[in-house]
This record gives C-alpha cells, structure tokens and sequence, in this order.
DNA sequence: TACAAATTCTATTAAACCGATAGAGTTTAG
DNA sequence: CTAAACTCTATCGGTTTAATAGAATTTGTA
C-alpha cells in the first residue's frame, strides 16, 4: 500500500502537471486543490524538489512548478521515494537490496526466486503508470 | 513490502510441504527449520490454520500440518492474510475495498484508474507463485 | 527600507503498528 | 497423573506515520 506522502505527492504531481506551461503553484493553492494538508505538503514538495521532480521560487509570488516532464515520472520512482523498495522483500529489491538475516544455509533464501518475478512484473507495471498517463483520465 | 510474518508465514508453509505426507510438525521443529522466533510463529501458525492453510493436532505429539494442496496457496493468499490489500490505495482493492477521503470533487479518486492497472498485473503476478513453484527451487 | 508573502528548516506530537516475548490455560497420549 | 504440545490474551519497547508548530530565510514591491 502507498503511504498518504506518497498519496499526496502523486496527487500534487497531477496538480502541477494539470496547470498551464510556466504558471507557479503556491503550496496552498496545491493544497486547496487537491485536499492535502497544507503543513505536511510543505514537507512532501521539498523532498519533490530534492528528488528533482519540481522545482520552486521563493518569496513573494514563489511556489512550486514541474522540472521533469510528466511523461518521465512514473509511479515506480515516486514509490522508491516515499515509500522505498517496490520488492516485496529487501533481498530482491534491485534499488534497497540487503540480505535476508534469517536465512542461515543458503545464501539465497527460499523466497527470493520467486519474490524477483513479482518485483520484474510489478516494476515494469509501475513504470508504465505515468503522471501524463494519470492526467489523461 | 512483506511483513516479517507473512514472509515466516510463507517460510513455514514451506517447511510444511517439504515433510512427508502425512507427517506432523511441532512448532519447534518449524522454528527451527525455518529460523523463527518460536513464540512469534505459534502465533502465525494460529492465524494460519484460522486462514484454512493448516490444521492442527492438539496435545502430546501434536504439530501443524498442511490441509490445502501446495500447489493451492499462493503468494496473493498469505499476502491479504497477514498485509492486507495488494492494491496499492484501498479505493483500488478488490477484497479492501475503501473510499478515499480526500477525494472530493470526483467519485473515484485521480490515482484510481491507474491504480487499478497496477492491482491487476501484480494480483496476476502473485497468483501465479504457489508454495509449490517455491519448493521446486 | 519596510513589509508582506512565500519557501525552508527543525522539532515535536499523538497515535498506530510491528516484532517479539511472557505466561497461563487447554488438550491429549501414554 | 504427567509431560508435551497447541491455544489464548496481554504486554512491551521501538519505530514509523501523519500531522502540526513555529522560527528562519528569501524575494518582490510600495
């Protein structure tokens, strides 16, 4: 399941990516707009920005407006970046990889075989969800 | 991700198709087995046998045995037991099935359709790992 | 320069969840 | 009767989550 940051965030995406070229979204304009509360979108839009997805102005008549292209962020990467691996288990995550601490003989535990088939097909679904794909409703 | 019970819920299922028709497994000899916390897996093994995956023998040589075929149990099963909904937003479950609160304006949420693409590829993808395409390694 | 409007940063909170443990109760074979 | 096993309920500490608070900084403009 998403958390709500990685809810929000989809949805503030969707916002900007909603707006006319060039136009800045004051936080509480998003907010408003896609019913997210203000002071926990203000952390979501500045882990957006450091993850080089939006960008912003500060100041007077500042706000937050895409950076990448809403036919380049996919679902996969705003998953990995709230809500980290997108493998069911971190030792067949490609991007969180660790292994497993209760697999004592093996090295590759039981799991692990057929958890990187769900990972494959679940990662190549989730790239396919783009923000363009989702304004386009 | 999975939870540290269902990934020992699936391990313990398992060590269980691994034995012998017929043949009964003391909780001990689970946690061993498979590298559980013993007071951890009882409880898992209980909600396992609520779940109709096992059955169990009471009292002096009793233990935990399989009652559903192992080329019955999938991961999507174990999953919903222990995590809950595979969709990725309750608005987008099938067997968890919420609204979105923050959703106003519209009836089904801007992430639903989306959402509901990604539901169905990981669901198939799930389904399609039993415990016995696990055993078979 | 002063002010207003906005982002940025750090801290804190309350609640929920998670992994694990404890211990008493019940059942059964011998 | 007893030992061995499952069953049940409670609890615990730690972490995470969702959200809020407030101070600091930046910027445009009158």
């Amino acid at each position: 399941m998403l958390s709500h940051k990685a809810k929000y965030a989809l949805k503030a995406l969707l916002y900007l990516a909603e707006q006319d070229e060039n136009h800045i979204s004051r936080t509480i304009e998003i907010a408003d707009g896609a019913n997210i509360p203000k002071k926990f979108l203000e952390q979501i839009l500045l882990d957006l920005k450091r993850g080089r997805f939006v960008s912003s102005k500060q100041g007077k008549f500042g706000g937050y407006y895409l950076i990448k292209s809403k036919n380049e962020i996919t679902l996969a990467e705003i998953h990995r970046l709230f809500d980290g691996a997108i493998a069911l288990l971190p030792c067949a995550s490609l991007n969180f990889y660790e292994p497993c601490s209760d697999c004592k003989t093996e090295s590759e535990c039981s799991l692990r075989h057929g958890l990187l088939l769900i990972r494959d097909k679940t990662l190549k679904a989730m790239e396919g969800i783009t923000i363009a794909s989702l304004v386009k409703k």
